[in-house]
DNA sequence: TCCATACGAAACGGTATCGTATCGGGCAGG
DNA sequence: CCTGCCCGATACGATACCGTTTCGTATGGA
């Protein structure tokens, strides 16, 4: 339904008004939150008029959550390597990378934005969350098969355990953790969850 | 400065319009978020009028503030047992019970704030953060100096893996965790920070 | 009883954004 | 070259709050 090439009659959408918008909306949404994101504004800064923005979006959850995944690859790397402990570890290094700084506090804003829009909030469930956390529960699974976990490890609090340092400073404003920080944390939580060969 | 009997002279102040100012906030703020949260719309709710409000509040953010912590205890109990470990259980499963549910929301709700209003964002910092921060911090200084803790535990490392758990849920959406998942949590993060007596 | 003050209600002008509509101009496919 | 769709700009009426002010009433201490 998406770039139908047998519509074609007519002048085509121009890319560079796509673009714009989106920068200036991701920007605004860095710089001022969900809550200061208007269609107006947006439109201000992008230099484009409000119609080009109501003829291909929705309304500003639809922008919004356009401009933040235009950012982030939506087909995260799900690693697969002989080691439980190893898979988790690159996986969440990978999302602290995708989301330290700016990206971050868009995504912040975006769950912000969430708490008002049932729209942000499923689009930020199915592209974010669900295949992350889908992932992570089939991994966890298997490692509990292959006898990776540690004895009396259950795998919900485990996984709650492992990522919730990652998440958790975003709701007081800050930003993602600092590599060295997260890694502290996930050394410390894996110590306890995984079965670790002898050195 | 605040309760000046000497400036009595006049009709006092309605103690029923506070309280339904405040009751009325909190119930906008956990019903529909800190962005719909309007000094008309608290005006509308409580059946009082704007002026009443905006003689004693600053304005939304104080409101917020105000209406959050009149429901919250301020001087959470910071408990001195023995063992450092079941002093962090008893103050992490406090926290859990004063934000379950509503209160829950409108926390977070109150953190969306802070994301607009720097006054919100310190006040949640100086009178929730602050004072829990910095009891954990002593307490685990403590612990460390009595070798209560495992070898190799890193203190910043460990306060963020016992307490992200308890937080993180909030940023997407939910509430704080049940108490049975929350207790799982802490057990399996305990076991890899707290020196245990054998049994 | 007096009077300072608080109360609720209402109205004020001002600002910001909404979503829609209209306009002249531009850009390709057919 | 022409037709259809897109572009940016601008104007529109509508809505929601803002923060202030005014008004008549209620209340309780001095």
């Amino acid at each position: 339904m998406e770039n139908n090439p047998r519509k074609a009659a007519g002048r085509p959408r121009s890319e560079e008004a796509r673009e714009a918008i989106l920068v200036a909306a991701l920007a605004i949404l860095v710089r001022e939150g969900y809550e200061n994101l208007s269609i107006e504004g947006v439109a201000r800064e992008a230099g484009t008029g409000k119609s080009t923005i109501y003829r291909w979006w929705g309304g500003r959850g639809d922008l919004a959550v356009d401009a933040f995944f235009a950012t982030i690859d939506e087909t995260p790397d799900l690693p697969e390597t002989g080691s439980a402990e190893e898979d988790f570890r690159t996986q969440i290094n990978g999302m602290a990378r995708d989301l330290r700084g700016p990206p971050g506090r868009a995504f912040a804003a975006l769950l912000m934005g969430g708490r008002e829009s049932p729209t942000v909030s499923a689009a930020v469930r199915k592209r974010w969350l669900d295949p992350r956390r889908d992932w992570a529960r089939m991994r966890m699974a298997r490692a509990a098969e292959a006898g990776e976990l540690l004895p009396g490890v259950e795998p919900r609090a485990a996984l709650a355990l492992l990522y919730s340092p990652l998440y958790s400073p975003l709701l007081f404003g800050n930003t993602i953790p600092p590599a060295q920080d997260l890694s502290a944390c996930f050394d410390l939580a894996a110590r306890t969850i995984f079965r670790r060969e002898k050195a």
